[in-house]
DNA sequence: ACCTGAACACCGTTCAAGT
DNA sequence: ACCTGAACACCGTTCAAGT
């Protein structure tokens, strides 16, 4: 609200043309997802409601719509503009595994600084978001010098596995209120694993104190690892 | 409706007790949760609401919530109801690796059979559905022989994998309406892949045609074969 | 062409009141 | 103890009306 009124640039009046704001302030598709996704970061999947919007962008719900279909399109959008970043800014090494890893870890640190993207990509993979990824993983295992007839198993594998970490990473944050953190929240699932029944669970049980130690991102890599590794089996 | 007329059976009246329903249209829990599973999967996730459910129970909402917490919770026991049926369904072969594929294959099955649990699974992943798929297939692990440090990531390697699919089946099947199946749906995103830019996608562009002929459920077996091939090598 | 905001048709959940 | 159903506090979306 107050930063609304600095800085605000409008077209000179002239005679009969009304006030247009072509400055920050103007309405546009590109500036509703910008909030959109500042929304998001703040306060979660649940915060982004057209209320809000409305309130935020000093504006009715009509105006929203004027540009944006819907609430999905807005979230496909909104999920669209952080992964096209994260995707082109992945250095293309020479050595496709490398890539591979970096696009993995590009990926997992999106997830980590906007948990609600994970939502959105196992909710729509045939977003132009999924399909981008979906790309430079899938080039990535041509130039491994797996045989075409295996390519799309290996980077639908690999896909399945990313969008699998998105879907938990997103589980987890949306039960993160306020004041519980991401690793409080897995001190407490560890704890609960260790008082499972070791005779019904003996896995889970045994398992439990190696889950509270363990690195999120070091195991995501480690899964990727694994299905490289077996990729390069069958060559 | 009408079958609630017939195979009614009351509780025999004295004097001061009421009509007690003690039949099968008496309300329970597992009752309600039953029901809730038939309207999930009649008519999936967008058609379970409380509205719904007290029609086809014949009450008020009060009176779900008398046995159930939140439409959360209620979710939550479907998705387990069904989960728990399926993976004790397993045969625990001698070979582990083949009782790896038959749980995956189980939940693929499942899934086919009810959508809807794919979004259950990866909304909650620390429900007692997922912890249950996270014992056998870590039990299975530790029989490959998997070294006691790696067995966490191998097991969580594959729960991620089938996470993935699971959201990815649920997406899918939202979108489907009345008319159009799953196979209408996925011929469609072939098409769309097939019109993509080659310059921008050319790996899409190029697997679009295996993309239109290749068979979901082989090619998720190939997958947990990728891993369990990666597994070995850790060996 | 673009914006306003009341109104609509839904939700899940609560709760005073009944038996 | 169990059930009823109106009421509440929300949603996303629509649309007649304004400029």
């Amino acid at each position: 609200m107050e930063q609304h009124s600095r800085l605000v640039k409008t077209v000179p009046m002239t005679k009969h043309s009304k006030t247009i704001n072509t400055g920050k302030d103007a309405l546009s598709k590109a500036r509703i997802i910008k909030v959109a996704i500042e929304i998001l970061d703040a306060g979660g999947e649940d915060a982004l409601t057209f209320r809000a919007l409305t309130t935020r962008l000093a504006t009715g719900s009509g105006a929203i719509y004027w540009y944006v279909a819907s609430k999905d399109e807005m979230l496909a959008a909104a999920t669209n503009d952080v992964i096209t970043q994260a995707v082109s800014k992945v250095e293309r090494t020479t050595e496709p595994r490398a890539t591979i890893r970096a696009v993995a870890l590009s990926i997992f640190d999106v997830l980590d600084a906007h948990p609600w993207i994970g939502t959105q990509l196992s909710r729509a993979p045939w977003q132009s978001a999924v399909l981008q990824i979906f790309e430079c993983v899938g080039e990535q295992c041509q130039a491994l010098g797996v045989p075409e007839e295996a390519q799309f198993h290996c980077a639908a594998a690999l896909i399945n596995y990313v969008l699998g970490l998105a879907g938990q990473y997103a589980a987890v944050a949306r039960l993160m209120t306020r004041e519980t953190n991401r690793s409080a929240f897995l001190e407490q699932v560890a704890t609960q694993w260790a008082q499972v029944d070791p005779a019904a669970y003996p896995f889970v049980h045994q398992v439990a104190a190696q889950f509270r130690e363990h690195d999120e991102r070091e195991q995501f890599l480690a899964g990727i690892d694994l299905i490289l590794a077996g990729i390069a089996t069958g060559q």
